[in-house]
This record gives structure tokens, sequence and C-alpha cells, in this order.
DNA sequence: GTGAAAGCGCTAACAT
DNA sequence: ATGTTAGCGCTTTCAC
């Protein structure tokens, strides 16, 4: 590999000047400038990772730890996420560090490893509890974040979120409107921020249409498929069925559509089922769900936007022309899915969109 | 954050003893060797990173690019892999460096820039194709890398895979016995290393059977649910349609079985359909599908295993005490899985099993 | 416009 | 058993 020293000593100027003029310093002479860089560019010069990094005290590198994937954790979203976000990192020359929760080790002790062993310049934290111990940890340590989702606490940290009141007061007048006066609700735990978030929605809009929801209409804790299923198979053994099931996932109801089948009821007629997500197979479901989509993979874009905007807001601003390249180069987000946003853009609100299909 | 130079004035020695009484070299006397470790410990001392990297030319990092969220690559495989994958790498003291291919970027050109930059020890692939690029390039550049999956030629790369041949043979042998005699497949293009062998099998092992194929029965170039979905239904309408349709991943089961029942048939009785995976939703639909299950978390870390130890191999051995430490912490292989291994086993083949579900 | 010197934090060869 | 020196490759003063 070359180094800054063999293109030195290849047009027999100081190693200070090559990497100066690599750089596009203005106090190099251009001559000088183009014989280093064709030189460079002959000699297939590389700048050495981990030198510029330990020398900029710079990891140049994002991290994302996975709750785990055993969770039951919506896996198309995460996939999507996760392109979103390397895709956008790359753009500025960012890598992707992406850790799993070992089942052993405390999730938290993850975040202080990488931080503390200096391998990430950012986090980026998803799926958020009303009470987050990341981010309170990282706002503790003023360690640069970014989430998809907010946290209960009004932090000055930057995200993006949809906004799920909003799609859960869609969801609840598309099935009043069709009738339904028995809704009830599937959802994960209500530690988890947007699960909390959606069920006031669902019962503050009920509440508006004079719709009553009754305690054991409301189940609230669970994840997967299977998980929708026998919660949705309970209530449908209830001496009061609910007419309509609300599910805070996509999985959660396909499970509960397969409960519904199961139990002799006509999906879509007899009983309604909406979930949330749209991940790919939802459209490709017997029958199609009607669920809410979002962008996750821009989404995952614009969190790196912020974090990055963070991270050199933290740092002070050291290189100028860089920054405001980077600055300029951010994703301009779509009017129509902006709902709300703070004053600096750091707090992003999106309109996510009801897609009607088969189930409701 | 504390260095070895601030450890070395707290306890008045040099920074090079600091290091090796840390590092445990025989040479520091005992009282030494307490004395800074306790040091260490009150300053909260951890090396930087960057710096011993730098140091030791190693970037203590394993690379693995998706191919492409968009390209129907089933995601829970993928979910599961990079869950065993970075489990595994953390047990090492590894990271986990994720690129996605972008849109507009060759893929192959991703591994040449994270080599030349120098962010990589050594590459995880999946997905393998007969003729594969990134394999052709890191066996040229004689870059580590360690992969899921064969490609045709014989190479002297650690593998891991599964024995697609094998699976087949149980699935037509179990169709077979089921009484079928009109037995289509849909499958992944042939230039997928592990496609092409599982279309071999099933030829062959039909041949075996005395069963004909004909060519339209054989539908090669698919990956989503969709495609599944499409294909089937020509399938179906053909003027002798297949009794059975041998699915090469869950998601194509899943689209199979859809367009049967679009069709009017009893799936599991007037039609069986197979997939290839056993995703965690295969047991949850509807009817639960007969597939091959594979335990892709442990191969995950397999893979790690393979590759760590080609990395040591071409680095030499340096570390000594570390080295053999790493070796003897292999993950052992249960020998019910193993159905053949080179003399050093560096190249697995693992027995897959068949789950036998509502679908056939 | 250019170069010498210093240093990021670590490790290792080579004294002593 | 310990310290001195050197250097990984880069960037940034600071002097000329």
């Amino acid at each position: 590999m070359a180094t800054l020293k063999d293109i030195a000593q290849r047009v027999n100027r100081s190693v200070t000047t090559v990497s100066r003029a690599l750089a596009g310093y203005s106090d190099v002479s251009p001559e000088t400038i183009s014989q280093v860089r064709s030189a460079a560019e002959e000699m297939g010069y590389v700048p050495n990772t981990m030198a510029r990094r330990l020398r900029n005290r710079s990891t140049e590198t994002i991290g994302f730890v996975v709750p785990d994937s055993s969770g039951g954790y919506s896996e198309a979203f995460f996939n999507e996420f996760l392109a979103g976000v390397s895709k956008r990192a790359a753009d500025f020359g960012y890598d992707l560090l992406v850790a799993v929760a070992h089942d052993k080790e405390d999730e938290i002790s993850i975040y202080r490893k990488l931080i503390s062993e200096g391998k990430v310049d950012g986090f980026i934290l998803t799926r958020t509890y009303r009470m987050d111990a990341r981010a309170e940890l990282l706002m503790k340590e003023n360690f640069p974040f970014a989430m998809f989702g907010r946290v209960e606490k009004a932090l000055s940290a930057p995200y993006v979120d949809e906004d799920g009141t909003y799609a859960m007061k869609l969801i609840t007048e598309h099935l009043v409107n069709r009738g339904h006066s028995r809704i009830a609700c599937i959802g994960q735990p209500e530690s988890i921020m947007f699960s909390h978030l959606r069920l006031q929605s669902v019962k503050e809009h009920l509440a508006t249409a004079g719709v009553h929801i009754p305690e054991d209409y409301i189940r609230m804790g669970y994840f997967s498929q299977k998980d929708g299923y026998e919660q949705a198979r309970e209530l449908l053994r209830l001496p009061t069925p609910p007419s309509a099931i609300i599910c805070f996932n996509d999985l959660l109801a396909f499970g509960a559509v397969n409960a519904g089948k199961d139990a002799g009821f006509r999906i879509g007629k007899d009983i309604a089922v909406t979930g949330f997500d749209d991940i790919p197979m939802s459209e490709h479901y017997r029958p199609p769900l009607t669920t809410i989509s979002q962008p996750i993979q821009s989404i995952g874009g614009m969190v790196v936007d912020l974090l990055l905007d963070r991270i050199q807001e933290l740092r002070g601003i050291t290189l100028q022309e860089h920054v405001s390249e980077v600055t300029s180069r951010r994703i301009p987000i779509p009017e129509h899915w902006k709902v709300e946003a703070d004053h600096h853009n750091h707090q992003l609100l999106l309109k996510p969109e009801l897609i009607i299909r088969g189930t409701t």
C-alpha cells in the first residue's frame, strides 16, 4: 500500500506538502497539486484509515445495536431500516458497525463498551422506550445519537418518528366508518413509546367517536405472529367478542387473521383486522392486510442525517469545507410527509399513510 | 480517557512496562503487574482502539456486504444469520461492519474499497454464485474470507454449507412416497450455487424414482412471494398441471400456496407445496409449510470461526497465547449435523432436516 | 509555497 | 525486570 511518504519521495516534496495537496489546501502551488494528484492516482494511493482515525480522533463509524433478533422484532422492518442507514452513511464515508445484543450481556453495557473503546462516533436508536435507558445514558455522557422514535421525557436529542397518534386516528375512523363498535387492540408492551402512543390515540379517538373499549379488549405486551394468534383467539372467545382488532404491527395482524379464520370468521366481513408497518408480505397475505405504511428505508437515511449533524455540532466546526458540503447534501424531506418539526428540523414527525386492503 | 502514559506516570514506570504488564508478559515483576493492573482499573483505562489497530495493522473487524435488501432476499434468514455472526465475532473482540450494496454502486467495488481502505480483516459471503466474482476477487487478492455456501470451482476457501443435494433427496422422496408423479419446482436463478445444486438433485432423484419432470415444470430465476404466486399460477394453468410444487425458499412457497388457493385447490390435498429455510412464519402459515430447516444462527457463528482461523493463518502465528486460546474456543459442531468435512474441518457440509407440515 | 518537527496511543526490537 | 528508541501513517502547528 502506497503511503504519503512514498508519494513524497516520488515527487520530491515533503510529506506535509503532499498531505496538503491531497486535501486541497489553498497554499499549495497548482503544479505541485497536479503532480501530487497524478502520482497518487498512479500509485493507487488510498489513505490509511486507522492512521487517519487515530490522528483525527474520529471513528467515521455509526453504531447500531440490534435489541436481539429473537425478540420477535419485525424482521422486514429491521432490514429495510438498516439498508437506509447503511446507504446514507456510506454517502458520507461513514461505516456502520452492527452489534447484536448477546443473550447474556446487558444491552446497555454494549453501548458503554463501544463508547469507552472509542469505536463509534454516534449511535442510532430504534424502538425507543418511554423511559429509555440507552437515551438516558447517551444524554448523560453527552454522546451523539439520533433516534427513530421518541421518548417520554422531552429531550433535545434529534429524532424522526411517525405520527402514531395520527395513524391511529386514521385506523379508528376507518373502522368506525365501517360500522364497527366493538374494537379491540393487540400491541407491544406499553413501555415501548410507540406502543403507548398508539394505545392512547386509539382510546382517545374511540372516545371521541363515542365507542366504548372495555379493558379486556386491550392486549398489550406482544410482538409475534404467534402472540397475535393467541391473543386474538382469546378475544374471539369472549362473551362479547370484538368485531375489529387493531394490531400494532403486521405480524400480530397475521396471527389475528389466522385466529379469526380458525374460529370460522370471514376476515374482512365478520371481523376486521388491521396491522402496522406494511411489510412486503402484507400485500400478499390472504386477505391482503389493511395497514399503515411508513417509508422505513428513507427514515433510516434521515436518522443518519440527524446523527451526523449532531456529531459535527458536538465536535465544533473544524473541517469547514467538509461541513458545508455535508450539510448541503442532506436528504430533503417531502413536505407531505412532514407533520411537525422543531425549529432546527432536528425533531421530525412524519405523516403515515393508511393502506386499505382486504382485512377491513 | 486514560492512556498508558497516564498509568505510567502514576506508577512511576515506563509506558513500555505498563504495556507489557497489561498484556501479561512474563518478564514483568509480579508486583509491577499488580500495581499496574490496579492503577489501570482505578483509572478506568481502556486501550485506544484506533491506536492499537494502526500499530498492529489489524482492524479487528469482519465485513459483511448485504447484496441489497430489495432483491427479495429472504429477510428472516438475513437477520438470523447476522445475529449469529455478530455474537460470535463479539466473542473474539471482533466488530462487524455491515455495508449494503448501493443501487448505483457495483457490489464488487464495495469489496475493493473496503480492502484498499483497510477497513476489515476479512469478509463473510453468503448466497454464493456458481461463478462468484467476490470469491474470485478475494482469492486473487489473497484476502481472508469464509462463505456460507460453495462455489462451483473447487477452492481452498473455507465454507459452511447445507447439503442441498441431500435436502432435495428428502423432499423428492417425501413427495414420491405421498404418491406424487407430477412434480414442478420454482427456484432462484441457476447462477446461484445452492439453487443449481438443489435443481440438479431434484432432477436426479426424480429420475431415480422413475418420475419424469418436463421442462415447463422447471421455473428458475425467482425469489419473492410474488414471484412464487405468479409462477405457480402459470404452472397450475398448464394443460397437465403439477400435483406438487417444490419451492427453493419459503417465500416462494407462500406465494405458491396462495396461487393454489386462488385456483381452488385444497393445499396439502389436491396440491402439495414445499419450501426451504423454515423461517419463523412457515410454522404459522395456513396451512403450515412443509420445509427444510437449517440452524441459520449457528451457521453464522461457524462461518465466523472459519474466517478467524483463516485470518490468523494468513497472518502467521504472532500472538501465540491468543491464538491457542481462540482456537480452543471454537464452536464444536454437533456430529449429527455434519455430513462431510475436509481434513482440516474448514469445509463443512451440514445435514438439513425435513419438517413435514400441512402443505404436503 | 514548502518543510521540519511534533504527536495521536500503542507495541516491539533492542539494550541494559 | 525495566527503559530507550523507533515507528505505524497521518495531520497540523510553526517557521522560513
